[in-house]
DNA sequence: TCGTATCGATTACGACTGTAGTCAATAGTC
DNA sequence: GACTATTGACTACAGTCGTAATCGATACGA
């Protein structure tokens, strides 16, 4: 059930999350076109997906209606999670301060997020 | 050259992060109990890490010594940017949003963060 | 000097991934 | 009713990953 889903895959599960339900053929037309997929892949994706209870399907006569079975709240979750616990030994504030260090954070970024703590406080 | 680490080679990139250089057995005791490898596992992974150039070895006679080729900043910096640009739209502040609402901050996360923050304005 | 323990290299192998072609069924068209 | 386009299912296939056994060379102890 809850297999990890590839990245591949969350490129499908994007889609669906966007819009749903959709046909595998709605599927492959909105998918990120920098993958340059053939329909079949997006196909074979999507049954993998079925296959992994990520994705759940409606019969619509002859084809399916897909859509999402997990949350992309969940999904990115979970990614977020194990990310800062391998290497930031759980903990957000490590991961603030590497980019900073890496100048990776612009004037807006720290505005930002000092806002978004401020009301998290009260 | 740039290969990507698989999570297996991650863990052995960890025990060489903390200390190096180091003979294959040497790893082999200090890597994480948790994943049970045996020392031919290591030794695989060890090959694997130098094929990528992602470690270095120096001949001590008939073994070899491994160091780091690629540093644990920017190996955390690459995922950390996948990450958040895959999931957050490249911002920080959506990941912080995020696990704000899903509770994953303490008092002393958001304390720490924004001393953090302040500090950089300066 | 002879055996043995140890080391890296090579080989193994099933699962998963990325990418896609083929096939059998069928809905809809003429 | 026959033909065709479409759909999901199945098959393919090379590459990577996790996990490990085996092999050939060699340093070292007896």
């Amino acid at each position: 059930m809850a297999d990890r889903i590839s990245d591949a895959e969350h490129a499908v599960m994007e889609v669906l999350w966007d819009d749903s339900p959709l046909t595998a053929q709605d599927v492959a037309e909105r998918v990120d076109p920098a993958r340059g997929w053939s329909a079949a892949t997006v196909k074979t994706l999507l049954g993998r997906l079925l296959a992994k209870e990520a994705v759940r399907h409606e019969v619509d006569g002859r084809r399916y209606l897909y859509s999402p079975a997990v949350q992309r709240e969940d999904y990115v979750d979970g990614e977020s999670r194990r990310l800062i616990d391998r290497l930031f030994g759980g903990r957000l504030t490590p991961l603030v301060a590497h980019l900073a260090e890496r100048d990776a954070l612009t004037e807006q970024d720290i505005t930002e997020i000092e806002a978004l703590l401020r009301e998290l406080k009260q």
